[in-house]
DNA sequence: AAAGTCGGACTTTCAACAGG
DNA sequence: CTGTTGAAAGTCCGACTTTC
């Protein structure tokens, strides 16, 4: 056994410091020299990933009673064969069962979790199950245990259904192509091992649907045998390549994976193609196992990048609702998995209100998933080592950040947010009253808000440090949300009517700040893993709210500096978030030329060079053939009156905006030809509160 | 011949327990 | 608290198979 070294993998860190061999020579049985790469691996070229310690059983106990009928078992054995024995009579010809023994007789199921135990069931809260309800209503009806014989009525009709609908999976991926040999599309198990490391580098940190320490044990023992793991793991395996291989950018692409035979869409494709078959395979519209739906999450968050939300939101609710029928959408189900299990039920419904608001606002719907009608509680903040599939006992919650930080802090936001009345105003107002009384008695919109930075920041921002990418990561995502929800809140409540300078310049600066934020989050080394997810967090909002207030008055004071904060963010926004033409950059080059050109044609004299964002458009526009001048161009003079501020009455405002039955009348003055359908400016189109909109 | 696979003996670790 | 126990986790030798 080698001595102790540091840690090489930053994912997770075990109590113990030890070093194992890597995954490679574990999985040879080889001699690993421990470096990394180790030998061996730099010999066969192969990724060399570090092992990490699985979590340790506890030792199997057999229960007293099972050994006692065990040990009658064998002597009656040696009676019938008169072979002779010595035995303490004593002890054993008693029947001495403790009074309260209730152990199960199959030693085999001791490791499972009591749900007597773990289920702390709510009454008041709980949904009522109809077996159950049947079962009080006829008491007596038969000789078995209550739960067992709803449980094996609820498993007939299932099973009945089972046989009625043999096949009804091709409703949505078509029908399985039975001539396609699934184990033939897996990668290289070296490939694998890849794959599964950028999983964890880039795409893990954000969900943790996927427990580490136990997945990485079957993802190497599925690759000592690819024809027979499992069609739920089979279609999980694959949903990990998928969304790792979407998660690479594409200039690292090659870095990763050199020159290969497919190129990144093409391989993406495949790995879709083989999850389809996989989620087929495993019947997922109808399946109850929490790892087929996390591989239908994570494919459809690979697919969420080239699809149109309406499309994604649609195959969502589908997800949601199979999520619905497992329960995961209530606590007191979740706690009966045990707290291994429920833990990761919770993080999976969370991480699937979240995919579903977020996508929900693209596509310009309201879910209901971000509503306080279901209970599920809040990830715990631990970190995956201190979750064990087979513990009895909650882990303690870490006071600092873990590697789940930024699912519990984006948790605990959206929670905060969801029972907000400003929120609950615009999507459901009749849900008020259920929603936690400590936030009703704040003042709808500010106090709200100040009330969750507060919590927010003294809770969790202050221990997160930023040297740590997750925790950079959560700090200046966390702010640069609030702001935003800061600068929506402030074009839409209508406690801040009537519209007044010092609003507007309050929008200024949060919009200002929002792209600051972004900035810097881009800007950061830190992270470059998460970037994949950055056209998600495109601050499309303050972009508007700028452009809009710098064609209203194109020479205020801070243009210069407010043309230099859109600069910067287009510096780097530019490269991320556009990969070419578009519908979206058309949009937003229309709306930054408007900006400029106000100021253009104003006929003022101006000595502030051309900013960098402007010459940026105008180079992109140009390049794929477009016109650098707006769309449209105003009659008289310019649309200088922004209809939200209610001042004036500007005819070319008047003509393109649209008109809205909202608070405030909040319209962004712009024009809105461009046939971008549903665009992150819900608050303009769709009177959506933008609560959610925090992926 | 070199490289890869894997049965299984062996070592290490550490939770659970016993005893002071 | 310390020492002991023993199950589980981890290691890797060496026989065997596959590949080039």
């Amino acid at each position: 056994m080698s001595t102790a070294q540091e840690a090489p993998t930053s994912h997770y860190v075990p109590k113990s410091q030890r070093v194992l061999a890597c995954i490679l020579c574990q999985q040879r049985k080889v001699k690993c020299d421990r470096k990394f790469p180790c030998a061996n691996c730099v010999k066969s070229r192969a990724q060399c990933v570090p092992a990490t310690l699985l979590p340790r059983r506890p030792r199997r106990k057999i229960p007293e009673r099972d050994l006692y009928d065990r040990l009658r078992k064998y002597e009656d054995l040696l009676r019938q064969n008169n072979i002779k024995f010595e035995t303490d009579d004593h002890a054993l010809l008693e029947d001495d069962r403790p009074i309260n023994d209730e152990h199960v007789n199959n030693s085999e199921e001791v490791d499972e979790p009591s749900p007597a135990t773990t289920v702390k069931s709510s009454a008041s809260t709980n949904a009522k199950n109809f077996w159950h309800a049947m079962r009080e209503r006829y008491p007596g009806s038969d000789n078995d245990s209550g739960t067992s014989h709803e449980e094996a009525t609820e498993a007939t009709i299932l099973g009945a259904w089972d046989q009625l609908f043999s096949n009804d999976d091709h409703l949505i991926f078509g029908a399985r192509q039975t001539t396609v040999d699934l184990s033939s599309l897996h990668p290289e198990p070296a490939q694998i091992f890849k794959y599964w490391q950028v999983f964890l580098d880039n795409v893990n940190p954000l969900f943790r649907v996927v427990h580490t320490p136990t997945m990485q044990a079957r993802v190497i023992e599925a690759i000592g045998d690819l024809k027979s793991m499992s069609p739920a793991f089979e279609a999980l395996m694959f949903s990990i390549y998928c969304i790792a291989v979407v998660s690479i950018l594409a200039e690292d692409f090659t870095a990763h994976f050199g020159a290969a035979k497919l190129g990144q869409n093409e391989l993406v494709a495949k790995y879709q193609f083989g999850c389809q078959q996989a989620l087929l395979n495993c019947g997922f519209l109808r399946s109850s196992d929490r790892d087929c739906l996390t591989a239908l999450f994570l494919y459809l968050i690979s697919v969420s990048m080239s699809t149109d939300p309406r499309s994604l939101s649609s195959m969502l609710g589908l997800a949601i609702r199979i999520a619905q029928r497992m329960r995961i959408d209530t606590e007191s189900a979740c706690a009966e998995h045990g707290v291994f299990e429920g833990e990761m039920r919770r993080r999976l419904w969370w991480a699937l209100v979240h995919l579903d608001t977020r996508v929900g606002q693209l596509a310009d719907y309201k879910p209901q998933t971000f509503t306080p009608i279901w209970d599920t509680r809040l990830p715990l903040n631990v970190n995956d080592a201190d979750l064990r599939p087979d513990m009895k006992e909650p882990p303690a919650v870490h006071p600092y950040p873990t590697e789940a930080i930024y699912i519990v802090v984006r948790g605990f936001v959206a929670d905060f947010i969801m029972n907000t009345s400003l929120h609950l105003d615009f999507v459901a107002p009749r849900l008020k009253p259920i929603a936690k009384a400590s936030q009703q008695s704040l003042e709808p919109g500010k106090g709200e808000l100040d009330a969750l930075e507060n919590m927010v920041e003294e809770k969790f921002l202050r221990y997160c440090s930023e040297e740590n990418p997750l925790q950079f990561l959560t700090i200046w995502e966390t702010r640069g949300f609030l702001t935003k929800v800061r600068l929506l809140e402030n074009y839409i409540n209508p406690s801040s009517l009537p519209r007044n300078e010092a609003s507007l310049d309050k929008g200024v600066l949060y919009a200002s700040q929002m792209l600051q934020i972004d900035t810097r989050i881009m800007a950061s080394p830190l992270t470059k893993p998460f970037h994949w997810t950055s056209p998600y967090n495109f601050p499309f909002p303050a972009y508007i709210a700028l452009a809009n207030e710098l064609r209203r008055q194109p020479f205020r004071d801070d243009a210069q500096q407010i043309w230099e904060v859109m600069s910067d963010n287009c510096d780097i926004r530019l490269i991320t978030t556009f990969k070419s033409k578009s519908a979206f950059f058309t949009l937003f080059s229309k709306v930054i030329m408007l900006a400029w050109w106000a100021r253009q044609k104003s006929g003022q004299a101006d000595d502030m060079p051309e900013p960098r964002i402007v010459s940026k458009m105008k180079q992109a526009m140009e390049a794929s053939g477009e016109d650098t001048l707006p769309l449209i161009e105003p009659k008289d003079g310019l649309g200088l009156e922004d209809p939200m501020t209610g001042f004036g009455s500007d005819q070319y405002a008047q003509q393109s905006a649209p008109q809205y039955p909202m608070p405030g009348q909040m319209t962004f003055n712009m024009d809105m030809n461009f046939g971008w359908p549903a665009v992150d400016w819900g608050v303009a189109q769709s009177n959506a509160w933008p609560g959610g909109q925090f992926l």
